[in-house]
Parts: C-alpha cells; structure tokens; sequence
DNA sequence: TTTGACTCCGTAGTCAGGTACGGAAGTAAG
DNA sequence: CTTACTTCCGTACCTGACTACGGAGTCAAA
C-alpha cells in the first residue's frame, strides 16, 4: 500500500500519513487539514496533497513548532513570504542553539558527576548529591518563542 | 535584594527564584519542593536551598526534562546510595546524550533551510516551505525515557 | 442480507504544567 | 487600630495536543 493511490478514506490517509484518524480530525477541527467534500454516500476522500500536508505538520513539529506555528507557518505556503518564513525559522534556530548550549553543560556536569562517582571509595558520601545544588544553579533564562 | 537573607516568605522567593508563588505550591504538592514547618504565627519560611532547588529545576525543565523525571533527578539527592544515583545520572546522561543528538540534526535542518531561503532570489519558492513537504518526512521517532 | 469494519460528527476525557479564586488568618505601615 | 498586603490551603479552571466514546450511517464481502 506504499504506491500512489489518489483517493482514500480518512482511515487509509491515516495509516499512509502514520498517525490517527482522530489527530486528524482534530487537526481539521484547528483548521490545519482541509475538511474535502463528501462523495456520494457521505464518505470524504482524501488525496496526495493530504498526506504531504500531514508530513509538513509532522515535521514542522519535529522541529519544534507549536501547532500555531505550523498554522502560520501553513498560511506562507504559496511561497511568497519566503522572509518571513524565514524569520520564524531563524528565532526557531536560535531557541534549539540555546537548549544545545544547555544541553551540553548538563551532559559535561552528569559526566563529571558519573565519573566522580565511580571513584569514589567512599560509600557514605555521594560526590554527585553533593554537586546538584551547588554547581548547577545558574542555568540560562528561558527564551523560547 | 540580590543579597542572601536566609529566611523568606514564599512570596520573597518567587521573587528570588523568578517564578509564581502558585508554581512553587505546585511543585510542593507535586513533592518537588519541600513544605518547611510553619513559624510562630503559621508562616512558613525559606531559605537560599529552596531558591536554589527552584533554579535547579528550572534548569532541568528548560533542558527539556519533564517534572516527573525532575523528580528522579532530585531523588539523588535522598539516597546515600551512591550507586542507585550514579545509576540514574548514567541513565540521564544517555537521554541528554539523544536530546544533543536529535536538536542538532534539527539545527542543521534548520540552519540549512535558513540559509537557502536567505539566498534564494526567487519569491515564488520559499525553499523552506518547499521542504517541509518533501525533505523531512523522516523524522526520527521520539526515544524518551 | 447480514455481518463486521469503517466513517461521520459531536462531545467528553486525559495528561502535563501550570494559573486563578476565595475565604480566613497573619503581618507591617501609618 | 485600621487598612492593605501576604500567606495558607483547597479546589477549580486553563492551554496544548491529543485520545476515547457513542450512536447513526456507509460499504464490501460472504
């Protein structure tokens, strides 16, 4: 079921997109996928585009966005605001910047402490317990977009 | 007020530790904070461990650390178990380690993506846009802990 | 034609992480 | 001593992103 079947039903575009049916319809419900017209019989069919559009969320997501962002993010897509997709995506690029920066002191102090740790002959007290209050209070202030 | 008074008002270390009091009743019920005994007159009171904790925990949330697993992390602090808690941290080191990992395949992406759009000199294909539908359908499927 | 799976749609529940409300009691300044 | 601000505590509410439920209609195979 991988080839390219351009008319399916919401379970089948679920199945090919690899969510759920009901993120579906509750995306629908935030105005991010498009609710198609129903077909004789009341049934809605789903193309392509519905699936690409699903990936798009998906990995907008991945990159941090916020279910918001990825409506504006939706309301560039003919392509002519390339700039301000881009700003989005540069504030984006710095928030992930920091929390890297972040990341690699706590992995640099757990480290430390793991290493610390095993060498320690001493049972009764923990090199580790010791460092988390004192080393670690200063962490950078939250600025997320 | 940048000065150490060890003894404050929870109102006094919101303020210290740049949060609400209702946040910091909060992390009490969830048991991230202790409840101190209450003074003469029923007001607790706190000192410069508390504004410390509440920085660790700050610090460990913008690192991306749920509160649950906050709590583990603080759990270190309980044990004169060196071993359970080195342990632990090696086991945060790993999730640390994919976080690392997972942002800066989402910075390169990004920063990528960034840079083509600011090169691009053609308005009508926001590169960016443009691989969001096509590129990233892959994303790596979330490993926490 | 009956059975079973799927669809539609609305509403409700979940989970994380807070935020707000409200009344009683403590406390500090004038 | 009054007035205004805090604190205390319990409970309720909120946002984001889903997830579940239920009843009615649709469809395809046996």
């Amino acid at each position: 079921m991988t080839t390219s079947q351009t008319s399916m039903t919401i379970g089948t575009l679920a199945k090919m997109a690899d969510t759920h049916v009901e993120t579906i319809r509750y995306y629908q419900r935030r105005g991010l996928v498009e609710v198609p017209e129903k077909a004789y019989g009341g049934i809605r069919r789903y193309d392509e585009k519905a699936v690409a559009r699903l990936h798009f969320i998906r990995s907008a997501q991945w990159l941090g966005f916020s279910l918001e962002q990825v409506g504006e993010l939706l309301k560039l897509e003919d392509g002519t605001h390339c700039d301000e997709a881009r700003v989005l995506a540069e504030h984006k690029l710095g928030d992930v910047r920091r929390r890297i920066a972040g990341l690699r002191q706590m992995e640099a102090t757990l480290d430390d402490l793991v290493e610390r740790c095993r060498c320690s002959r001493d049972p009764q007290r923990c090199p580790m317990i010791h460092s988390l209050y004192t080393d670690l209070s200063d962490a950078p202030e939250n600025s997320d977009t």
